[in-house]
RNA sequence: GCCCGCGUGGUGAAAUGGUAGACACAUGAGACUUAAAAUCUCCCGGCCGUAUGGCCGUGCCGGUUCGAGUCCGGCCGCGGGCACCA
């Protein structure tokens, strides 16, 4: 491990103060209980019928090869909640592996050389290393990685029952092709539209693939999220909003000059109420009827290559501009014979969605305003607001669906109404008349799983002449990735591989070829969860350890993972129901989610002769006090004495001119291209792991960024060096100390008890750890009894367990604690002394707040009444004014209103 | 472009619709010290005032309410996701 020294001059001061501080050693005391926790197994899950069990899982991270602040952060909540739980009693399953497959790996091999597999499982040992001297309450007995083949071999068993179960089949779908390498590129890859290594304009290009049948479950998977109530409302909301559920209308134009076989057109569309103002209709560039016109019409042939310009993200295809192109063929509106509406190919209609042909009305949608406007069709509203005339618009007129406007070209329902109302009425008239019907639609696509690439699970199929597709049988499982491959040329070395496409074919033995694409890294992390309940099993999964383990109690990561990976789990969780690898129960496999923020660096950025910013490490810059400024400077600049300077702005202007002045940008994800990652490995080799746990967990809350900085990570080194400090105080005093104030630290330890534990409870961790530095500050000024002390600070540790694991066994064994800490029993508040007897009310008068009293606790409303109004402060601002109104709120406020 | 979220002192933040700024960081002042470091104490949103206190203040504009950081509507700014990054 390399250790880049000193990434501030905190740092360096620190291990200056650890050596004159002979008390606080982390490092010696973190290994010594890492060592103790080790041999006593104390971490190990344990299948025990008897005791209630509780499964808290981390999303497991990719092993690029060093932890960073993110992962000591993710892992150090998940940590706190498992330690929390084993302290209730609970039998904690808490482990750890890694989403080993992916891109990083194929991209290292081609720029450094190397195997993927070489340069993944080195990283995991590196990451295992930096890992393990957090002190994490993991049980590593249950490691392991997506890339074993032992793992990916129980996902390829998976896929052929599925397959037998009829989830899976293959179309084409559109991929990002780069026409000079002649490979696919990810999203990832394509920049401004060109391919990342040749700079060439990629293309899309369809391409035969490989797809789960998601879509099958989409209603499911939507009415289930009602059901996920310790799911964050936005991650539900984004999630339904994904799945997209509409109602619409679908029905058929009949086409004039269209060629044969394409004598219908089957719209699809949500505002059936607009129908009377329909101008045109579009259909998608890949529509069947556009690929037809494409093979005898070079027009459309330039128009849709012109179309397939650039990558398959939906940002792409929503940005790009909006072009069409007349076919020449109408289509009669259904309700006229003699309305004929132009068919045009239009880039924004997308063929995945509805029918991949649609109707415009420009007067109600803002893209078909603006198409009907460049290529001059009629705009004809088909309401107004309410109350308003039929006028010109320069704009697409889009009110709420649920505002009532008037119909002017209605053709259903009354003259004003909703647009909800007008839409199930126009269904309704629609079917009425044989026109089409109503129908429920998703914005869900069926799940993409192949890639064109080497460092994957390999899908588990043979393409057989004589049988065509032909899943592998199960003894040949699992189907290894050969070693021998080179990234020399770019494409899938699977491809060119001299013997293992060859093969022969499990239903007739005849000569045939492997299935060289591999899954989607998303398939692996859809169901390690489940995996983890018995990673040896010799199936995919074991039925006892999954229904006792299942679900998972508490889930933790990142927001952008709110929508994938998470629906694709949700999606795979009843798939392996389905095909026997999971119990019913655990179709919702996560039942509660926590989504953290990121840990976030200060940038600092100078600029090139060309104004292009230039990013420098936080050890490179220093902090400079000149009068009252501060300034960040590059490198030494020599301080100059107050007198030296007489203008400061002239002074800094100065620096700035030289290129000196670092400018300072606050709260960036931190990012290897913009020089602000901070290691935790240096932060734990200068201050110990707890200090690292107790940063990350205080001061934000865990589901927004929290910003590192030096100097908090020292002042959490100082605050547990306040406590060991204290710790070693109360071990000093005589057993027979009768100090004062026993009540009031009583009452302060319960009522910290009460506050750590419920803030714990609520993820709200830099409440707990607000209320532990309050608790610390009343402790250390208290001079109670021996035994209310040791009480208290025995209390303490067992209260900072979760985030300062290793402290917490020092002071536990020092004070006299019983067996580990990591082992005692979660403390519980004595309820009795967790009530005020008196309590301060606030009085406003008009809201505003002008005085206090305080009152027994239990006293009646009306009595505070007058109590308040009998205040002095009061009656002088009254001044005689009639109190119209007093409302009291007890235990909170009282509100006078004159 | 579409979907989702966030915005409070110099900084990170706290606040079941009920005293805005708990708890920390930084700065400043002081104690201890020959001195420094460490440690400890105090101040710390803005304006006015010696002070009791007063006025203003939670991105901006408006609304609901006895009472709004919190709820509603509209803007502005920042961040996440958009199906082949993981």
């Amino acid at each position: 491990m390399t250790l880049d020294l000193a990434p501030c001059m905190g740092v360096i001061r620190a291990e200056l103060r650890r050596s004159l501080m002979s008390r606080y050693e982390p490092k010696s005391i973190e290994q010594k209980w890492q060592a103790v926790w080790d041999e006593a197994g104390v971490f190990t899950a344990r299948h025990d019928p008897a005791r209630p069990k509780y499964y808290v899982l981390e999303m497991f991270p990719y092993p690029s090869g060093r932890i960073h602040m993110g992962h000591v952060r993710n892992y150090t909540m998940g940590d706190v909640v498992a330690r929390y739980k084993a302290a209730q009693g609970f039998s904690v399953l808490h482990p750890m592996g890694w989403d080993a497959f992916g891109m990083p790996a194929e991209n290292a091999a081609m720029e450094r050389g190397g195997h993927p597999k070489d340069w993944t499982y080195g990283n995991i040992e590196v990451m295992r290393d930096q890992m393990k001297p957090l002190g994490l309450s993991i049980d590593w007995s249950r490691e392991f990685a997506t890339c074993d083949p032992e793992y990916y071999g129980k996902q390829q068993a998976m896929f052929i029952d599925m397959m037998a179960a009829g989830l899976v089949y293959r179309k084409a779908a559109v991929v990002n092709w780069d026409p000079v390498d002649m490979t696919v590129l990810a999203n990832e890859q394509v920049i401004d539209g060109k391919g990342w290594r040749s700079n060439a304009p990629v293309e899309r290009r369809e391409l035969t693939q490989w797809f789960f049948k998601i879509s099958d479950y989409s209603g499911e998977l939507l009415d289930a999220l009602d059901g996920l109530t310790n799911w964050p409302e936005k991650v539900r909301l984004m999630q339904a909003n994904w799945i997209g559920q509409s109602r619409g209308l679908q029905f058929a134009f009949t086409t004039h000059n269209a060629p044969e076989g394409f004598d219908r057109l089957d719209v699809y569309t949500t505002r059936p109420d607009t129908l009377m103002g329909a101008s045109f209709a579009a259909i998608s560039p890949d529509h069947p009827l556009a690929k037809h016109l494409e093979r005898h019409d070079p027009t459309v042939a330039a128009f849709l290559a012109e179309c397939r310009k650039g990558g398959t993200t939906a940002e792409a295809m929503e940005t790009a501009e909006k072009i069409g192109l007349d076919t020449g063929i109408n289509v009669l509106h259904p309700f006229d014979n003699n309305w004929q509406l132009p068919v045009y190919i239009a880039n924004f209609v997308l063929m995945d969605y509805g029918t991949g042909a649609i109707f415009g009305c420009p007067a109600h949608d803002q893209r078909d305003f603006e198409f009907a406007t460049k290529y001059d069709l009629p705009i004809q509203p088909v309401f107004v607001a309410e109350g308003a005339i039929d006028a010109h618009l320069t704009e697409a007129y889009i009110p709420m669906k649920s505002e009532r406007v008037q119909y002017i070209r209605g053709f259903a329902g009354h003259d004003v109404q909703t647009g909800e109302e007008a839409v199930a009425a126009a269904i309704e008239a629609c079917e009425a008349r044989g026109v089409g019907r109503g129908v429920t639609n998703y914005r869900l696509r069926d799940w993409g799983i192949s890639r064109q690439r080497y460092w994957g699970c390999p899908i588990p199929v043979i393409h057989c002449d004589a049988c065509g597709v032909v899943p592998e049988k199960k003894e040949n499982l699992p189907v290894e990735l050969p070693y021998d491959v080179t990234f020399d040329i770019p494409g899938n070395p699977l491809d060119r591989h001299p013997t293992w496409r060859n093969c022969s074919c499990p239903a007739c033995g005849a000569p045939a070829r492997r299935e060289t694409d591999t899954m989607d890294t998303f398939m692996d992390s859809s169901w390690y969860y489940a995996r983890f309940t018995a990673p040896d099993a010799i199936t995919p999964t074991d039925m006892a350890e999954a229904d006792y383990w299942m679900n998972v109690d508490q889930y933790i990561g990142g927001i952008e993972h709110a929508i994938l990976h998470l629906l694709y789990s949700r999606f795979f969780a009843r798939a392996m129901y389905v095909t026997g690898h999971l119990p019913q129960k655990a179709i919702e496999p996560f039942n509660a989610l926590f989504t953290q923020g990121m840990v976030t660096h200060e940038i600092y950025q100078t600029r090139d002769d060309k104004g292009r910013p230039v990013y420098h490490l936080p050890e490179d810059v220093t902090t400079i006090a000149v009068a009252d400024r501060k300034v960040v400077v590059l490198g030494d600049v020599p301080v100059p004495e107050e007198d030296e300077i007489s203008d400061v702005n002239a002074w800094i202007q100065g620096l700035s001119d030289e290129g000196l002045l670092v400018e300072v940008i606050p709260s960036a994800k931190m990012s290897k291209s913009k020089k602000n990652v901070v290691d935790p490995m240096n932060i734990i080799e200068a201050f110990g792991a707890d200090t690292a746990r107790w940063f990350v967990m205080s001061d934000s809350p865990p589901e927004r960024d929290v910003e590192w900085t030096a100097a908090g990570a020292e002042a959490t080194f100082k605050h547990l060096s306040r406590v060991w400090a204290l710790c070693s105080r109360i071990g000093d005093m005589p057993a027979d100390h009768q100090g004062v104030g026993d009540d009031d630290l009583a009452r302060a330890t319960a009522k910290t008890v009460d506050e750590v534990t419920r803030a714990i409870e609520s993820f709200a961790f830099n409440k707990a750890i607000a209320a532990l530095y309050g608790f610390t500050n009343t402790l250390s000024k208290a001079n109670a009894s021996t035994a209310i002390m040791k009480h208290a600070i025995r209390t303490l540790a067992q209260l900072m367990q979760p985030m300062t694991p290793h402290m917490a066994e020092s002071i536990w064994a020092y004070q006299g604690g019983e067996g580990l800490c990591a082992r005692a029993a979660w403390p519980v508040a004595d309820p009795a002394l967790l009530i005020d007897e008196t309590v301060t009310l606030p009085i406003q008068i008009n809201g505003k707040r002008r005085a206090e009293i305080s009152v027994p606790a239990d006293m009646p409303a009306s009595e505070v009444e007058k109590r308040a109004l009998a205040d002095e402060a009061v009656v002088k601002f009254l001044a005689g004014a009639p109190v119209k109104k007093i409302i009291v709120v007890p235990g909170r406020i009282i509100n006078v209103v004159i």
